[in-house]
RNA sequence: GGGCCGCUAGCUCAGCUGGCAGAGCAGCAGACUCUUAAUCUGCGGGUCGCAGGUUCGAUGCCUGCGCGGCUCACCA
């Protein structure tokens, strides 16, 4: 992938006062265009007079300049030079503004069908749209010596371009026949039917809006390449149409959920990304540093503990949807950075939460695909409301595992986890080991892949649940339910622990397994546990992993491509 | 982190056992007034991911590194 970055153009091809123009403005504008590329863009390839050269100081010599030349492709020469030519000619396509829109590739067709239907139309003419104006990019050209159709692309879809010598006139049609696939033009004229059958626009006036210097990925294949296509994110959505689909998918998922909860009188909050502490979940946080502060902080890993300060102070029913940051391993399921909402209610436990999860998700399924049913990956999903309910206990069971409801010991439990296979699975050493961490690596070995249609698992064990309420009668167990979907966890949802006394307790456990070495427990939330001594109702509170939720509903067979621009490494080399 | 695979023209890909680097699209020049992967004629275009090594000779073989993908492990 060598692609050049500064406006460099071929002396010769040029009146030599245009060129000098050019090299003493383009120069000038150089150091900003490194600055840039260095902030976010891509890097040099090689080791260059750019990459040596200090930014933000002088302008690069005539030689470095000549250095640069070499490093453009033929094609992205000429276009530089088709640039040179037109802001000589006084027609640079980057001066340009604006240029008002009627209409939208996809209504154009629309209305046009609408009108042929319409049996307005007089027999023996064609339909026609008169007074359009389109915009978008130049996908593909079949020029003729005197007539010309060009695919044109914008937000919705493409529609074909019709120009003709006789409409231009000779100098403008030669004009036009210089742009490029990958330039973005608007254009006026009216809308009527080729004799082929394709909607197209009648040219009467087009504009270049913007030049493309660098040349689109080829017509038919497209862009394929999966680094390209994730680093490049631009070149993707302009190259594969399915790739936009997607993405406007996952903004409706995202406004269906928003609507749901508004509706319920929920209210949307923002909740710190900087962290003094990052607690609420379990997970290795990254590290940042305030400057001011002269301060350490984290990412967030979770909202949970701002969010129940919100219920504390009188909120009632509360939720934050945005980033959370978790220090682990990238895979088809993870990307470090990733969207999750979590909420929560007052006065409802985790059975409401049950109802609001089903009745969320499958609001948003509809929304966005049109039907409860989802195809994933050659399977048929099913989120419609009821959802399967399994205690943990009893999926452990069921899907071939032992019989936690024989087990009542730390010791029994640990005879069964060397029995039955399970060391590899725990996270501690297994004498640190308790009832509550072998039942959960059994789940994790037997039962969760098997979870295909979205289910609830109920009734998490308290050792492994410090932010939830333990179920009358069993304090061993907890009212948490997780929602499964495909074999991935997609919810997790508690009854809050609201008694100040046990969650300090809790807090106070989880230090002890850090020690143990488990370098993900709980951080202790002083502050936190104090809003509890307020007072917090009881309430239901639940996250959903807002990416995991889109890739069902677009059937994406990695997070990577519900995220526009995944984490990656820097490009370098 | 382990294993496997990939990296060749702007893009999509060939390239045999180590012997002058190829095609299609795109580009350039020309023809063509209803094409749609338009067509026809001609022409350019390469740091074969990077660095070493073996060899008379390396895109190809060996070593190391980089980036990506899949997978296992870790991890919600």
């Amino acid at each position: 992938m060598k692609r050049g970055h500064k406006a460099v153009i071929e002396a010769g091809t040029l009146l030599p006062v245009l060129c000098d123009t050019l090299f003493t403005r383009w120069s000038s504008m150089s150091t900003e265009w490194d600055d840039g590329i260095r902030q976010g863009g891509k890097a040099p390839k090689k080791g260059s007079a750019q990459e040596a050269a200090p930014v933000g100081v002088n302008p690069p010599s005539a030689e470095a300049e000549m250095d640069e030349a070499q490093r453009f492709s033929e094609q992205q020469r000429v276009r530089r030079e088709k640039l040179a030519r037109l802001q000589a000619e006084g027609r640079d396509p980057f001066a340009v503004v604006r240029f008002d829109q009627t209409h939208h590739s996809a209504e154009l067709k629309a209305a046009f069908e609408a009108l042929e239907k319409s049996g307005t139309v007089p027999e023996g003419q064609g339909a026609r749209i008169e007074g359009v104006s389109v915009a978008g990019r130049i996908m593909s050209f079949r020029d003729g010596g005197k007539a010309s159709f060009v695919d044109l692309q914008d937000r919705d879809g493409r529609i074909q371009l019709y120009i003709n010598i006789d409409d231009l006139g000779a100098e403008e049609y030669a004009h036009i026949k210089t742009f490029d696939r990958g330039d973005i033009v608007g254009v006026t004229g009216f809308v009527f039917r080729t004799r082929r059958g394709e909607i197209s626009v009648h040219v009467k006036t087009i504009q270049l809006l913007t030049k493309g210097l660098e040349p689109l990925p080829e017509k038919y294949h497209g862009l394929q390449d999966t680094e390209v296509r994730y680093r490049r994110r631009y070149l993707d959505l302009v190259m594969n149409p399915e790739v936009m689909e997607t993405f406007k998918r996952r903004t409706k998922i995202v406004s269906a959920i928003r609507d749901y909860l508004d509706s319920r009188e929920f209210i949307e909050v923002e909740t710190p990304i900087l962290a003094n502490i990052a607690s609420g979940a379990a997970a290795r946080p990254f590290i940042t540093k305030s400057n001011a502060l002269n301060l350490q902080l984290y990412l967030r890993i979770a909202t949970e503990l701002y969010l129940k300060r919100c219920i504390v102070g009188g909120m009632e029913r509360v939720y934050d949807m945005g980033k959370n940051f978790r220090n682990e391993g990238i895979d088809i399921r993870h990307n470090p950075e990733f969207t999750m909402i979590e909420l929560y209610q007052a006065y409802t436990d985790y059975k409401g939460m049950m109802e609001l999860c089903e009745g969320l998700v499958s609001h948003a399924a509809v929304k966005a695909t049109g039907a409860t049913k989802v195809n994933y990956q050659g399977t048929e999903l099913e989120f419609a409301a009821p959802w399967r309910r399994v205690t943990m206990i009893d999926a452990v069971k069921e899907y071939g595992g032992p019989d936690f409801k024989l087990i009542s010991t730390d010791e029994e439990a640990r005879a069964l986890a060397t029995e039955r296979g399970l060391e590899g699975e725990l996270k501690k050493k297994l004498k640190d080991c308790t009832k509550g961490d072998i039942l959960n690596a059994a789940f994790e070995k037997f039962a969760e892949k098997n979870l295909i249609q979205p289910t609830f698992v109920m009734d998490y064990p308290t050792d492994i649940s410090p932010l939830t309420k333990q179920k009358p009668g069993d304090p061993t167990m907890t009212e948490r339910f997780e929602a499964f979907i495909y074999g991935r966890e997609v919810a997790n949802a508690y009854s809050e622990l609201n008694d100040p006394i046990v969650q300090l307790d809790r807090f106070r456990q989880q230090a002890r397994e850090k020690e143990l070495g488990d370098d993900e427990a709980y951080a202790l939330d002083e502050d936190f546990v104090s809003s509890l001594e307020v007072g917090m109702p009881p309430t239901g509170g639940m996250g959903i992993g807002i990416d995991r939720i889109v890739m069902f509903l677009v059937d994406a067979y990695s997070i990577r491509d519900v995220i526009l621009f995944p984490t990656m490494k820097p490009d370098l080399g």
